[in-house]
DNA sequence: CGCGATTTGTGCACGCCTTCACAAGCGCCT
DNA sequence: AGGCGCTTGTGAAGGCGTGCACAAATCGCG
């Protein structure tokens, strides 16, 4: 896609990892690597094979090596790969022992179900303030948080170093937010509103839109009724794939 | 206008446009598109221009134009595209005009807010059912649905002809209910607990993963960190491109 | 100490997707 | 009628991602 491209950085001393930069679909697996690296250590293994871990992410076992490989993750051959050092590694390289402050902007109906959820600590990440415009939700205790408004999103954003921002106001209104957002030092935006954000090069967006996930799913659906319905499609033995083809990564 | 390549089904006549086999990227853009087209249809715009739609969805001009070449759709040189025809088009291709039944599994709090959101009745989705588990919950009203328990799940699904089902329930579970889908009929899941499912080569999967999101984020935090603190690294100004970019499809 | 079993890391080929660039088509204006 | 400007549709090229297949590395065991 756009950046990287500090290409060689020649200087950097061969002994800690730098900064690798790694094909945008990597990454975007690295989490889901992590996920069952987590679930793994539960269970008590030390170790896991690239076979192991690529069926508990859900994808094919060389992408998996390729992925770890860019890396330059330390496995061992003939045994597999550490399970807490991998963690360790993904972890650091998706920036998570930092423990990211994020604020919530919209304390809606979608709003209030993020704020309360837990997954959000649990992944390496600080839900450290809620805002909304509604004098009616200002003030209100969330999960132990209090919803401020808006106008305080700038001094509240410096004082806790705030760098993302998840926007669950309506659509109209997600531009003025991602805007506000952005003042106030934000450089990367999660975004529920449907639509597409205007923001600076060196803001990150990425969206989540319910509506396009079902859409495509019906996209399917219409796509096996009239498959069915063809004399010529071969019915449901037909199909050929391996894994249940999904979103790819996602990016998407 | 040609149009063909349907790939196989020799036997289809050319007057109906039959269906196309279309990439998986194209597809996962129609959505948006269709989402700009009837912000503009509402502004009164009979036609636009792949140029005027690209930035209403945040493509590509050129992207657009080879997306809707491969529906072969019905645009005008010197003109532009028929917005009305462009949403119909679209919309049969997507299977919207069909308006899909869609149950709901888990209302918790995030099923709480989806079976509350007006986004899907707009954008061609019926909510017919909502299920739980928990005793508390079976036979709460929730938006004019009972909340049903997911026992009566096989013989509503039935009844309701319903082809989508959206999992909204705690990661342990969520194999259990995907099951429980898969034997009731539905063939295509959106699912929002953490986690790999195992369907049916038959069965489309969709997921959804806030952590994720965030976690893509976090990395691109971390990146953006690491050029700043380098050396050699070229402040802000060394970005060339030209769109915020964002996940691609997909991939979602 | 050597050998075989196992598993990683990767070179390579292939296919998909993106992007450029431009000819062909269309409407409008003169 | 003719020409001109605008816009679509697409051929071609390049880049990216995927998956195969295998050499290299490591461990355990005899
Ligand atoms: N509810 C869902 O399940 C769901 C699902 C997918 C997407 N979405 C999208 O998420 C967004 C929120 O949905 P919702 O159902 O929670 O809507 P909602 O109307 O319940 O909540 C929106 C909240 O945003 C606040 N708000 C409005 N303008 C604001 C501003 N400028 N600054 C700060 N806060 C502002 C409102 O006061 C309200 O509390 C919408 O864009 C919707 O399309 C919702
Ligand atoms: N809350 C969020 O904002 C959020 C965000 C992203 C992802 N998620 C994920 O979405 C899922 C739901 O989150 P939540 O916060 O709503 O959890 P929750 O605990 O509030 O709700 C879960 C609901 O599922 C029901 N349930 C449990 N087992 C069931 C079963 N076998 N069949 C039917 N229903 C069953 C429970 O009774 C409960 O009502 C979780 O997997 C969570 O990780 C939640």
């Amino acid at each position: 896609m756009s950046q990287q491209r500090h290409g060689s950085t020649p200087g950097e001393a061969g002994g800690v990892p730098a900064f690798p930069d790694l094909p945008e679909a990597t990454i975007a697996r690295l989490p889901e690597y992590l996920r069952a690296l987590h679930h793994l250590a539960e269970t008590g293994a030390e170790t896991v094979s690239s076979e192991g871990l690529a069926a508990a992410a859900g994808v094919n076992s060389a992408k998996l090596r390729k992925d770890l490989s860019h890396l330059g993750s330390y496995g061992t051959r003939g045994v597999g790969y550490d399970v807490s050092l991998l963690v360790a590694q993904i972890e650091y390289i998706l920036g998570l022992d930092e423990n990211r402050a994020v604020c919530l902007v919209g304390v809606g109906n979608l709003g209030h179900a993020l704020a309360g959820y837990a997954g959000f600590a649990s992944r390496g990440f600080r839900v450290v303030a809620l805002f909304d415009t509604d004098p009616r939700k200002v003030g209100e205790q969330i999960n132990g948080l209090t919803v401020r408004h808006i106008d305080d999103l700038e001094r509240i954003a410096a004082e806790e170093s705030i760098a993302i921002g998840v926007i669950a106001t309506p659509p109209g209104t997600a531009q003025t937010v991602a805007d506000a957002l952005v003042a106030a030092g934000v450089t990367s935006i999660l975004n529920f509103a449907p639509g597409v954000l205007s923001v600076p090069s060196n803001v990150d967006v990425r969206k989540v839109d319910l509506a396009i996930e079902l859409q495509i799913l019906s996209f399917h659906e219409h796509r096996k009724a009239s498959l069915t319905a063809l004399p010529g499609g071969r019915s449901a033995a037909a199909s050929p794939d391996k894994l249940p083809d999904n979103q790819k990564a996602v990016g998407s």
